[in-house]
DNA sequence: GCGGATCAC
DNA sequence: TATGGTGATCCGC
């Protein structure tokens, strides 16, 4: 058994299908026009006849195809992984889907894809069935709130210090590695992994459909020519080790995101040589980096990590993109830009999204004019993230797990061997970080793909292997008796609640640590939430953002109990625990009123001008002065 | 605190 | 021969 590193593996998910032996590939590719999902080559879900408009006009809500997409073609595009546009692969891209829907076709894991497919289906439905049931009300009170709190955040926006953020990627990293020691495979289509999985395709490669995180023998069916070759983890840590170099020449604080992926600030670098512009130090990063790997990275610039992460997918392989930093270039940008490009959008997000008629992020702009869908999908919170400078910092590990995927396993002595196994990575890895943990989750996956995980939190801390293993050993032993011929493909052990097991940083000594060495981006501030009013020192904008939709949402949540649940959408940030509050009433008026607690409260303003209202049980009148507000009138 | 689901890399 | 491993977050309970 090979030692287990724990090692970030490279995917290469993100990259985008690219072929840069063409002129005028690269406007249609940007997926930065308005127009480009509905171009001739539609994506797999899309070609339903029976797909009706989607218009988002006027704060109408279209519910999209997604009652009439047929099954299939909805696991076409579950089944591709990154699908890609038209014109860059040789072979079209409804043709890929379908070769990769056959060949999975009746597999086990095909199976499981179903039944998930079938819950995402349903989830969609029953926010559909919302989505109608709020078209009827009368939402402008709220959208005067909503434009007021965007003010704000705009403002607080425009006020704050700029940084310039650069998020470096490299091309195809491994496959490009493996180039260079060698170089007949530059031509040809090949790709790092083996039959079972692949971890990165170079560009010849996938122009045939093939893609990383795609089962080898797929890609062989795709392009019977296909290279494969093994990976070389060694190799591919070296090599980033050299880029990282290179990136602390420009930030010393730069964040890793994996081996070949990281973030820079690099204002400082800017003040410090007057003589560059942005994009003259990140063509030389990048010349510098070729210089001593031989290799072509892919950068982003703009003014948060979020926005550079987006464009450096943008003229990768081997380019970069700038984004100036004012408001106008930024709105502009982000207008058009498809959601399935925001970080945190998924396949699963990107399908709800999409039957809800938004495929870029200008549509969710939408949220400004209808609070209540904001509520159910919290798109508030996303749509500030463009606007934030605030960056994720790199926070302490939560987590330490291993798993493995083994052939297919019933009898009760392997499981039990297997768990033994997976103790001893899991106290050598909990070791090697100087760490131990109080609760101790076990991952199963049946050979039917059937994923669940079965946690146990303990008064004391584990870090031996005996420790792990006596507890785990009960976890599964209740899985073996309620399930009777149990078949298991996988097996996982993750301990969390950690802590340090060195004394000096144990107990509350790990408090006083200072924060985390690299924090390159702008810290919390204190704000003010403009519907409560309260004061929040310490926050970022992000999570201002978020209570404040919060804040704001909380009067529509209706009082029926009925209400269906469990299709919202993922959160894009996460939210700190709010006090709790009055109950709030379906009604925003009624709200007010009763919440005279609160000082911007004390008696209803207008969102908008902030004039008290002379009264503010009478909603018409309430509503024509907000009207006339958002109008520019003068009262 | 637990478990399922989603996502990034 | 037959779809990965690590870590994180969010939601609903």
């Amino acid at each position: 058994m090979s030692h287990h590193e724990p090692i970030h593996d490279e995917w290469d998910v993100d990259d985008i299908e690219w072929d840069w032996s063409e002129e005028g590939v690269h406007e249609d590719e940007l997926a930065l026009e308005p127009h480009d999902l509905n171009a001739e080559d539609e994506p797999i879900a899309q070609t339903s006849p029976h797909a009706p408009q989607k218009t988002i006009e006027n704060g109408e809500i279209a519910t999209s195809e997604d009652t009439t997409q047929s099954q299939e073609d909805s696991m076409k595009s579950r089944l591709l992984i990154n699908p890609n546009k038209a014109g860059t692969q040789y072979i079209p891209k409804h043709i890929v889907a379908k070769i990769v829907y056959e060949a999975s076709q009746g597999s086990p894991f095909f199976l499981a894809e179903q039944r998930r497919d079938a819950l995402v289906t349903a989830r969609i439905q029953s926010l559909q069935s919302r989505v109608q049931a709020i078209q009827t009300m009368d939402l402008r009170l709220e959208r005067g709130i909503v434009e007021s709190v965007l003010r704000t955040v705009e403002k607080e926006w425009e006020t704050s210090e700029r940084r310039w953020i650069v998020c470096v990627d490299m091309d195809a990293f491994f496959a490009s590695v493996e180039e260079l020691d060698r170089p007949e495979l530059k031509n040809k289509p090949m790709a790092v992994g083996g039959m079972s999985m692949l971890s990165t395709a170079n560009y010849e490669a996938r122009k045939y459909g093939v893609r990383s995180a795609m089962p080898g023998y797929i890609a062989k069916k795709l392009c019977p020519n296909l290279i494969l070759v093994r990976s070389n983890f060694d190799k591919y840590t070296a090599v980033s080790k050299k880029i990282r170099e290179v990136f602390a020449m420009y930030d010393p604080q730069f964040s890793p995101m994996s081996l070949d992926e990281a973030y820079l600030d690099i204002t400082d670098y800017l003040s410090a040589h007057p003589e560059h512009t942005p994009e003259s130090v990140v063509s030389e990063l990048r010349a510098e980096i070729f210089r001593r790997t031989m290799l072509t990275a892919s950068a982003g610039i703009a003014a948060n990590k979020m926005l550079a992460k987006v464009c450096a997918d943008i003229n990768k392989p081997n380019g970069q993109k700038f984004l100036p930093v004012d408001r106008e270039s930024i709105m502009e940008f982000v207008r058009t830009l498809p959601i399935r490009k925001v970080p945190g959008v998924g396949k699963v997000n990107e399908r709800i999204l999409k039957s809800l008629g938004i495929e870029t992020c200008g549509h969710l702009s939408w949220s400004r004019i209808n609070p209540r869908l904001n509520r159910m999908l919290n798109f508030f919170s996303w749509f500030v993230m463009f606007a934030s400078n605030e960056s994720c910092r790199d926070s302490e590990r939560k987590s330490i797990g291993v798993e493995r995927t083994f052939a297919p396993m019933q009898k009760s002595s392997e499981m039990y061997e297997k768990l033994s196994e997976l103790s001893e990575y899991l106290a050598t890895d909990l070791k090697k970080h100087d760490t131990k943990g109080r609760t101790l989750t076990l991952k199963l996956k049946t050979t039917e793909f059937r994923l669940f995980t079965r946690a146990k939190t303990l008064m004391r801390f584990m870090c031996t292997a005996e420790e792990i293993f006596h507890c785990a050993q009960q976890l599964l032993a209740l899985e073996i008796t309620a399930n009777p011929g149990l078949r298991l493909r996988l097996m996982g052990l993750s301990m969390s609640k950690l802590s340090s097991r060195s004394m000096d940083e144990d107990g509350i000594a790990k408090f006083l640590k200072r924060p985390s060495p690299s924090t390159p981006f702008p810290n919390p501030q204190t704000l003010t939430c403009p519907v409560c009013c309260k004061e929040f020192p310490d926050i970022s904008e992000r999570d201002m953002a978020e209570h404040v939709g919060r804040c704001l949402e909380d009067p529509h949540i209706p009082d029926g109990s009925g209400e269906i649940k469990g299709d919202g959408m993922k959160r894009p940030s996460k939210r700190k625990k709010e006090t709790k509050r009055d109950k709030p009433s379906s009604n925003l008026v009624e709200w007010m009123q009763k919440r005279s607690s609160s000082p911007l409260l004390d008696q209803p303003v207008c969102p908008v001008c902030a004039t008290p209202f002379t009264d503010p049980s009478d909603l018409a009148s309430v509503n024509r002065h907000v009207d006339a507000c958002l109008l520019g009138e003068k009262q």
